[in-house]
DNA sequence: AAATAATGAATGAACGTTCATTTTTGAACA
DNA sequence: TGTTCAAAAATGAACGTTCATTCATTATTT
């Protein structure tokens, strides 16, 4: 075991036991302080102090939870990446059509999008510097198998265009971050009827 | 004038001297430096003894072109932005019908995006951090009329979707940027059928 | 009272910026 | 063409600040 043991320990008491201990209350208010910095003033004007002082703890304690800055930033973007991909696959069934699962799955991560925006705008920003790691960032991409697996059965049923799954997502999903950015710029809040239009684009532009 | 003013005479004689002085070289090799060490370590790494050391200038000179490091990275965000839209509308012609007119400006900017990778991304990193200022944000958003004309002018004639311009260029312009990124990370070139098809899909999103 | 968690002052490295000094430039003159 | 010299440009060591990280000490839990 390496130096780190104790905080695998640490992460195992966490997994397994069911009371809410006072680290784990610490941890996740590091978490929450760094999204909530990293979006204000972007990674290189959040400071470990700053974001001590944010989630109300010593900043020689965050080194209890994170080996460094990098491994805090790390863990952070996978622990986002999950909620955000667990969030897009709630009530998915894999019994369900194609038109309909892929139906589900937009709207779940629009909603995640537009209104998690905290989260949204720091896995934005994440994806698109080299902030995090490329292990972190593969590990990140995983969860993301049961959409490629719809877009593929969609295919063979010819509903799908015949096209990279990375086109797919460029035209279907991408879009939404951009929607996010504009709707928090520009301090509005889409209506429902914008977000039904923005689905019938997304699926207009991936259906055969 | 304020204490910059010498150098608005230098900008002055740029812009007004055909030939091409020296400051101009050391100039442009400061900003090729800086997009080129932000690409790939992002901001936060990117120090200026870094940029003045590739840049194949001294550390202090950086201060005579521009006023700080917050001003560097503005001036080189607005500079490649207008580059972008220069390039954006090339060949453009307000003749042009509105299929002819989108298909002409969505091809040049994707010829933009996948072959001046490195300006690229640079945009793609500026536009989703905090790391340039609202106004230099703002200035860069300027030279977009064009196309914002030509979908209103789409929309009377109704061959474009009625909705908000964010929204039509949610859908048909910024899924090149994730094109342009899994372009990069997959190390694979997209083929004129790919682009071709992923043109297809930008229309099909946006049309009546 | 032993074990665990948290603290925060201290440390050293790295950074952006400054400015006294040196180098380069080019117009004027021989 | 070659020389001079004041102005302009460039240099890089030095400065003050900020940062991530450490660890001896204190507080809390079990």
């Amino acid at each position: 075991m390496n130096e780190r043991s104790f905080l695998n320990i640490r992460a195992f008491n966490r997994k397994h036991m069911s009371i809410i201990s006072k680290s784990q209350i610490k941890r996740s208010a590091l978490v929450k302080a760094t999204i909530n910095l990293v979006n204000n003033n972007g990674f290189h004007a959040a400071p470990m102090s700053k974001i001590a002082k944010t989630a109300g703890i010593s900043p020689g304690t965050i080194h209890l939870y994170f080996e460094n800055k990098q491994d805090m930033i790390n863990q952070v973007y996978i622990e986002v990446k999950a909620a955000y991909t667990r969030f897009a696959f709630k009530d998915y069934k894999a019994s369900f059509s194609v038109a309909e699962g892929f139906e589900n799955i937009w709207k779940n991560i629009a909603e995640f999008k537009l209104k998690e925006v905290e989260e949204a705008m720091f896995l934005s920003q994440c994806d698109n510097t080299p902030m995090v790691d490329e292990a972190s960032r593969q590990e990140g991409l995983k969860h993301l198998r049961p959409l490629l697996d719809l877009w593929e059965r969609g295919q063979k049923e010819g509903i799908i265009k015949p096209v990279s799954p990375y086109l797919l997502y460029a035209f279907s999903i991408y879009p939404i971050a951009f929607m996010m950015n504009t709707q928090q710029q520009q301090h509005l809040k889409l209506t429902p009827e914008q977000i039904n239009e923005a689905y019938n684009m997304a699926w207009n532009s991936i259906k055969n």
